[in-house]
DNA sequence: CGTATAATTTAGCCATATCTAAATTCTGAT
DNA sequence: ATCAGAATTTAGATATGGCTAAATTATACG
């Protein structure tokens, strides 16, 4: 099978399980934006390969070394992305989909010299956690700022979503990024905007983009 | 039809034409490690999206358009190899294989910010030159060591087939590599080794190896 | 507890790039 | 000018990953 599919497969069936075990084929369906009978077809492929365990109508669970695998897909994503920002002048609003398809063609080789250059970094440009060599992850608690008390002090630590370009440029703009401190000011009633302060400014943030943003509290 | 196997199509007539045009289907079969059968089939599809000129039981021709993809692939491929080499560490007989399988993902943002990174660099670590962007290709004059005259001082100014591994580090341990300056000092008869001076040390050469290495007389 | 609806799977098709085997076309030597 | 051997093309097969349509299985509500 294709080296490609699989690990797409994989990294997909991976996220998804963060939120439901097991992953059911259509959520992988929807996900990958394939019909659902693809999926089934790819599932009982992975399964195949023991690279997932699939039980039929109720879905999908990684094996060792399917994880494994959608792991190191996962840390050369992320690395790419990293280095890109780093190294390549690239915005973090750009990164997503050059590693999309970087990410399948990186020799371990090449992984480990961008790893060696960024100084085994841990964290990619939008908060997320890489992979460790050996497929460890550290997930450092968080929530979304949305969730703050008012008047608290917290600094960014994730974007969730990297892929939302619109988010990003936005949140940019907002000089928002992971490692930012802010102190939630204001919380509007029903769902409203959050008035918060960044580096001396207020800023306004919309309920949405609010909840994409994981913080810290100091 | 697939980018990469048409880049890789195409890449390979770009090479194969500069022994003979029209390229004749069995020549492409060859280069590309395929059989006969194959290697027509892929000829009518690329005479299909207007790649190449395809004359049954002639061969091909790249068009202007073919020529261009062509180009742009070997632009990106040898600006790969070259990052490598600068940015990473690579030696020159590890980059080559790297840079087959990046060159097909590389947007044109990255290749150019690469290009940017290595100030526009003209030449590969083999010495090959690297397209520019608008498809122009300088090929200094060169030819092979072999062909020197007794005691006749030449810069090394490239070294073909880029993917021999095991010839590209031989000369390393010989301290030949593109800009090395060399004095012919002997040659045997009957094909066999040359003499020649590397930085006051006298080394000897196979044959085979020299008639790889393309010298620009002093 | 049965049935409508939703979720999932099966069956059968398409295109890609490759292969083998068979057919065809060239070409060079007599 | 012919014909044998080489080069090339055609025909038909395989595997991959996707799709549609139809069949099947779960689930949830009355």
């Amino acid at each position: 099978m294709n080296r490609q599919a699989v690990e797409d497969y994989l990294k997909t069936i991976y996220d998804l399980a963060e939120v439901e075990t097991p992953v059911s084929t259509n959520r992988v369906a929807e996900a990958r934006g394939v019909k659902a009978s693809s999926a089934t077809n790819m599932m009982q492929k992975l399964a195949r390969l023991g690279l997932v365990t699939y039980e039929k109508h109720r879905g999908v669970t990684l094996t060792a070394e399917g994880e494994a695998i959608a792991l190191e897909t996962i840390r050369h994503h992320r690395l790419v992305e990293l280095y890109l920002t780093r190294e390549l002048g690239y915005g973090w609003d750009e990164v997503h989909e050059e590693a999309e398809r970087l990410e399948h063609v990186l020799t371990e080789k090449l992984a480990e010299r961008m790893a060696a250059v960024l100084g085994d970094p841990a964290f990619d440009p939008h908060g997320d956690p890489i992979p460790g060599r050996d497929g460890s992850l550290i997930r450092p608690p968080t929530r979304p700022m949305s969730d703050l008390q008012l008047g608290s002090v917290a600094t960014v630590s994730r974007v969730s979503d990297d892929s939302n370009v619109e988010l990003l440029r936005y949140l940019d703009e907002l000089g928002i990024r992971p490692g930012t401190e802010i102190t939630l000011l204001a919380s509007a009633p029903f769902e409203g905007p959050l008035t918060i302060e960044v580096g001396q400014q207020q800023k306004i943030v919309g309920r949405k983009a609010a909840e994409s943003i994981y913080v810290k509290c100091d």
